[in-house]
DNA sequence: AATCGCGCCTGACGGC
DNA sequence: TGCCGTCAGGCGCGAT
């Protein structure tokens, strides 16, 4: 489940391979993802140079001159960058081949991914010109977050993860985000206080940079890595531990479900 | 405008 | 061992 922290990741680890290089030709085994891969995508892509690899909230961005690829990892999705002549196994549904016989190929065994291509300005594709601010950036502030949620009776949880008020937190960075800063994921985020968010958004930016970090140690050359950095080390506080003590008080984790996703919290330490 | 629930899809897992 | 039901989950979308 690729959180911001994974596609960014990946993105570090892919760059180095594909700026400055050509595509040589794109292989499409399967294009039935969130929505189809353009047909054309080879023809779209072939010859052109990849001049960067960029990143909005968990979409990653292929640059050449004259578009976009926009890719999406969804739930299960994974990029590598293989020798080009690397047996596909299953799942693997898109190669983009490069003029130095390596390739980017994307492994999705959901295929809640996607691969799409823009000939415009990219930030104004409609996947990504409604997004909130880049949750690590200078203007993801404080007072721009308590501004956003006043009257908001949404709970602070999905308010967090709303993409259009900042991107990139996912389930498990909410629950460990809302952890840190004491605060329970179910309070309507209209009722939490300023103080409170000045501590959820210090949290929010302390848990995502943690595991960016964790994933760039464990990354050392994403050639024939599998695919999943190791953002997993990173210790969990609350994600996935009910009915395990917390580490701070000791009193039982508890679950619940808030828009349709499992919620983990401490009742002793999150109010 | 905000909020809520749906569904896409497959692998893992638990029960029998 | 094998079969089957259930669950997970990002996120756009339509309905309210």
């Amino acid at each position: 489940m690729p959180e911001l922290p994974e596609v960014e990741t990946t993105r570090r680890g892919i760059a180095p391979h594909l700026i400055g290089h050509c595509v040589d030709k794109v292989i499409v085994r399967d294009g039935r993802l969130r929505w189809p891969v353009p047909r054309n995508l080879n023809s779209l892509l072939k010859g052109q140079e990849i001049t960067a690899v960029s990143r909005r909230g968990k979409y990653l961005l292929l640059i050449t001159l004259h578009g976009t690829t926009i890719i999406h990892l969804g739930m299960s999705g994974s990029l590598r960058v293989l020798d080009t002549d690397t047996p596909a196994v299953k799942h693997d549904h898109v190669d983009i081949c490069l003029d130095t016989g390596k390739c980017l190929r994307l492994h999705d065994p959901r295929r809640f991914g996607c691969v799409l291509f823009t000939r415009d300005e990219p930030l104004q594709h409609e996947l990504l010109n409604e997004l909130g601010p880049e949750p690590l950036e200078a203007d993801f502030t404080v007072d721009y977050l308590f501004e956003h949620s006043r009257r908001r009776k949404a709970a602070v949880k999905l308010f967090i993860m709303d993409s259009h008020i900042v991107v990139g937190v996912g389930n498990i960075y909410a629950s460990e985000a809302l952890f840190l800063a004491g605060i329970r994921p179910s309070r309507p985020a209209g009722r939490v206080t300023r103080a409170e968010y000045i501590k959820l958004v210090e949290a929010i930016k302390r848990v995502l940079t943690a595991a960016i970090k964790a994933g760039g140690t464990t990354l050392r050359d994403f050639t024939a890595s599998d695919g999943r950095p190791g953002y997993f080390s990173q210790q969990l506080n609350v994600y996935g531990r009910k009915d395990e003590p917390c580490r701070v008080c000791g009193q039982t984790i508890k679950h619940s479900i808030l828009g349709q996703r499992a919620t983990h919290f401490c009742p002793h330490c999150q109010h």
